[in-house]
DNA sequence: CTAGAAAGTGACTAGTCAGTCATTTTTTAG
DNA sequence: CTAAAAAATGACTGACTAGTCACTTTCTAG
């Protein structure tokens, strides 16, 4: 990687932790200048502006998220095993990333980021919307409410994923796959699906 | 209610959608202060500083929150019943009071709340593992982790409302029930229970 | 080496903010 | 009514901030 590139991640690094211990408004760019190692100046040649800044933070981690979920699905056969590969990636990035995950949950719902990103992101979010309708057709659930039935998978998700944080137990795969069985169970999810 | 505590729930009305529209340090105290029909030197009368602010606001959300999910749950004979009840109570009370299910959302997590604060409300929400021991012991689920119990449910509870949030559906308590059967199927608690 | 381009610098500007306090207005009690 | 207490006011202070820009340093291509 180029000096560039390099500078620029540190920023983002930086920027990061110091947004989510602080705030947007509570940290000053002159701070994470001087926590990046460079002239306040410098940091304007990399961000136009701190708006811009904290959007394309976002994005990057968003994006960098949604590789980690994608990891190693295609050697997942069955619907099942789809969904416990992407279960067990999204909780695994959320324990190694753990600065970028409370950034996205503390600005998911903030008026810092702009529609325009959000509306980005959404549209890098439709494959999981690809594989349950996937499930649905397959278990021919036709009366089930198709977001109702992502966000019940997310929020078990995301909620085993607290249970590791709060913990802060290492991860085990064999604790985490109980609640993940008993949401398979509560819509007859089987192993041959 | 006497003009006092009236001017005070104002302050604290204003200084909700504020701190949620703009964040904590991009809201003025001059700003809240305008809004609520008073002058700057006067919010100071009623709040000693805008920390103390924003905690005395997210511990009276906390306890009003809790007094909504434990409406009516005198009423409920079995476990799950009681689980339905809190399940309803707690979704209800975050499409009503939207603001404030918002501002808990956004600053849960953040440092503007203190650690002093954390701590009282957790003491507070103690009733809810009182709650699922209860269950734990009635179905003999000895080997289950109670924590992880726990989180599953709020889990799917709070995504089940998160359902009506994004859609701007009004409440649909057969529709929501679908969900909560699917907890209840996938750890074997029937009618009975 | 050199000269022009690119990157980096930090003092500075114009504006903002939390909290104060001397003063005014309103309320209360006799 | 009156006088003292309580509440409200808002201009003001000292401190801080996003972003700029004239200047310096570093890099690059010939």
């Amino acid at each position: 990687m180029d000096n560039k590139s390099k500078k620029r991640k540190k920023i983002i690094e930086v920027a990061i932790k110091l947004f989510v211990e602080r705030g947007f408004h509570g940290t000053p760019t002159s701070l994470i200048a001087k926590e990046a190692g460079i002239a306040t100046g410098t940091l304007f040649n990399y961000f136009k502006t701190k708006d811009i800044l904290i959007n394309e933070i976002f994005m990057e981690i968003k994006l960098e998220q949604k590789e980690s979920i994608l990891k190693d699905l295609d050697g997942a056969k069955t619907c099942k095993m789809k969904l416990r590969k992407i279960w067990n990636n999204l909780i695994v990035w959320g324990i190694e990333n753990s600065e970028e995950r409370k950034f996205i949950n503390y600005f998911s719902n903030s008026n810092f980021i702009s529609d325009n990103t959000k509306t980005e992101i959404h549209k890098n979010y439709k494959f999981l919307l690809d594989i349950f309708r996937e499930i649905i057709e397959k278990k021919d659930m036709k009366n089930i409410n198709e977001l109702m039935l992502i966000l019940n998978f997310m929020g078990a998700c995301i909620f085993t994923a607290k249970y590791f944080h709060i913990t802060n137990e290492n991860y085990d795969e064999k604790l985490s796959d109980e609640p993940f069985e008993r949401f398979c169970k509560s819509i007859e999810l089987g192993d041959e699906d």
